[in-house]
DNA sequence: ATAGGGTTAG
């Protein structure tokens, strides 16, 4: 049982926390309430409380305890039941509010963000003066909603009150600034604040880099160490990533030697930013003994390296670090499947492809966004659109990488109708189009023979979309020209470019010669091909390609003199099939090898790579068709018996398949 | 009681 003596009431409300031995309280509730976990049994804590039926000013004391308790459990606490009890205070004083708003803090919902800016109005309405522990979630709540207006209201509560004093509060300030892309707010706090600390720093570095001021943030993190502070594993993080889009590897490497020489912690997060930043450098060397060596991994370690290998365009080693992440039992995320389709994309392999679709599906993670371009993506490179277009037709989210990805794909179909079909559903679903979907568009245009339309969409994209044509536009424009035919209108076109036309333009024009007999035209281009990209084997192929279908041997043979002295070699043609899961690569000359390491390592020598073309023909009659497609098929065509029936043993019997774990195993 | 960190596309 409480009893209280009896205080006058005005003396009470000085004492903010009386010793609650003073009100002879029966300590095993108070107890109770202090090793409270949950919120079922605070609730039981406080039906006994109030069945003792405590003096008001016990009460008052007795809420705000349990108040800030809810605070300290969120959000396991029913904010409705947080609410009801605050409302039982009279007189709430500032903490009360603070301890109310934290409960609110938990959730970071919009709802939970307009709850907070309500109770701070009402506050400042009962005539309190908020606080450096009011602030900091008031300014968060703004940064969620979004809301820089309000925010700024607040920001002029705050230098009002004379809390530009307090670090938590101008810290807090600037992350919302930066949060809402107003950097140069951020700047401006930042200079007026007569003092800072390293969360300062990096609050104010990070508002750079978020908002792609990379070079300022690395600028700022440099006067920062020039002014004597020292950086924490926090920071590093923010400026390596900097450093990533940078795509400073000298940077990168004096970043990694400031953390060894001032001993900055070395956890899972600075060493996913070493990862990443080394990948986006092109230093997979340095990325892996970073991986190798770091104490403990997550799945965002692994996203890293697989992502990152596959913006390299190492597909194979993406998908070797996938599998073996999987056999290390690391549970594989969103970021992880989007990479590693990414890499199938690239590899057309379909099968896995499709278990990854399955794993989507089987874990119910939601088809859209991420995972749904890069499953539209996957599908169309590996050769299967009308699955790209199933998975198009279920997304409710699609935005333009949406319609971009599926506008290309179909094009590359040589569906340019149904491609064109989309650019105006998109606008009308109040998506605008951006330079890749012009590509697109201009690529449908040219599979599909749309001289005209073509021209529509280059006019309509500087004119109606405000896109400033870039090389790659006025190469799809002399593509499209070129194998309609109009090579002089082609030519023209060329001539008319406000921008002198790369090796990409003219070897599109060189590709339109062949196709239309123009010896002449291309033995000019070709000139001027050779003298800018001396080093290329690809215009010496098409150029002698031209001759020998003009029947000009000697022509032909003099440019293959050329090539020798200029100790030019062609490119080994390259293809792969996919079965069962693994992916054989064949290259013309060389040997064949399966995707997956390990059991399945040995070489069948000297294969010539066409084969695969014999091979699947074969395949389809003995019924073993449905894991297996041609991905590209070369064009010689001597095959060995021998050879053959090598590689058809080592594909039916050999290595153990599928080296990737079917839908089955998991 | 209250502030700052890494990975995803066409």
């Amino acid at each position: 049982m409480i009893s209280l003596p009896s205080f006058p009431s005005q003396q009470i409300s000085e004492i903010q926390y009386p010793n609650f031995q003073e009100f002879s309280f029966d300590s095993s509730l108070l107890q109770k309430l202090h090793s409270c976990k949950s919120e079922k049994e605070l609730k039981g804590i406080h039906s006994l409380i109030i069945k003792s039926s405590p003096s008001p000013q016990a009460q008052q004391f007795i809420y705000n305890k349990i108040l800030s308790l809810c605070s300290s459990i969120t959000p396991l606490i029913d904010l409705g039941y947080v609410h009801t009890l605050f409302t039982q205070l009279p007189n709430p004083n500032i903490s009360l509010y603070n301890s109310l708003i934290r409960c609110f803090s938990g959730s970071r919902s919009k709802q939970s963000s307009l709850i907070i800016l309500l109770f701070y109005h009402v506050l400042i309405e009962k005539g309190l003066i908020a606080d450096n522990c009011t602030y900091p979630f008031v300014f968060k709540a703004c940064a969620q909603l979004c809301d820089l207006r309000q925010g700024e209201m607040v920001h002029v509560h705050v230098i009002k009150n004379g809390f530009v004093l307090n670090l938590y509060v101008v810290n807090t300030l600037m992350s919302f600034y930066g949060s809402l892309g107003a950097v140069m707010d951020v700047r401006k706090v930042f200079d007026e604040s007569p003092q800072w600390d390293l969360v300062s720093w990096t609050t104010v570095i990070q508002g750079y880099v978020k908002n792609g001021y990379w070079k300022e943030g690395v600028d700022m993190f440099l006067e920062m160490v020039e002014a004597g502070y020292t950086a924490d594993e926090k920071l590093m993080v923010v400026v390596i990533s900097a450093c990533a889009k940078l795509g400073d590897l000298s940077l990168a490497r004096k970043l990694h030697n400031y953390i060894c020489d001032h001993r900055v912690k070395f956890d899972v997060f600075v060493g996913n930013a070493l990862v990443d930043v080394y990948l986006k450098c092109g230093d997979t060397d340095s990325a892996c003994k970073v991986f190798n060596k770091m104490p403990s991994k997550n799945v965002v370690s692994w996203n890293s390296m697989i992502s990152g290998l596959t913006q390299k365009g190492d597909f194979k080693a993406a998908l070797n670090m996938f599998r073996k992440m999987q056999d290390k039992g690391v549970k594989i995320d969103e970021f992880t499947l989007v990479a590693a389709l990414n890499s199938c994309a690239n590899l057309g392999t379909l099968e896995l492809g499709k278990w990854i679709h399955a794993y989507l599906d089987r874990n119910r993670i939601e088809v859209d966004g991420f995972t749904g371009n890069a499953l539209i993506d996957m599908y169309a490179k590996c050769g299967s659109i009308h699955a790209a277009v199933g998975v198009f037709d279920r997304m409710k989210l699609k935005d333009v990488y949406t319609y971009t990805t599926l506008i290309v794909g179909l094009a590359m179909h040589g569906e340019g109708g149904m491609a064109l079909k989309l650019f105006p559903e998109m606008l009308d679903m109040g998506i605008q189009p951006d330079e890749v979907t012009f590509v697109g568009a201009l690529t449908a245009c040219t599979h599909a023979g749309l001289v005209e339309e073509g021209h529509k969409y280059f006019a309509d994209m500087s004119r109606v979309h405000n896109i400033k044509p870039q090389m790659q536009h006025y190469g799809c424009m002399v593509d499209l020209l070129g194998r309609a035919g109009l090579i002089s209108e082609a030519i023209r076109f060329v001539e008319d470019m406000p921008v002198e036309p790369d090796a990409f333009i003219l070897g599109t024009l060189l590709g339109a010669c062949r196709t239309h007999g123009e010896v002449e035209l291309a033995e000019s281009i070709m000139e001027q091909l050779a003298t800018m990209e001396p080093d290329k084997d690809g215009p010496y192929i098409l150029m002698s390609n031209i001759y020998a279908s003009a029947n000009k041997r000697k022509e032909a043979l003099q440019l293959r003199k050329g090539m020798k002295r200029r100790k030019l070699r062609k490119a080994p043609g390259c293809s792969s099939i996919e079965l069962d899961g693994a992916v054989y690569e064949f290259r013309k000359g060389t040997e064949y090898f399966p995707l997956s390491p390990a059991k399945g390592e040995e070489c069948v020598s000297k294969i010539n790579f066409c084969l695969q073309l014999e091979l699947y023909i074969l395949f389809q009659s003995l019924g073993v068709t449905s894991n297996m497609m041609v991905l590209s098929l070369g064009t010689s065509s001597s095959c060995l018996g021998k050879e053959r029936n090598t590689i058809l043993n080592h594909l039916q019997s050999g290595p153990a398949n599928p080296f990737y774990p079917g839908p089955a195993d998991l």
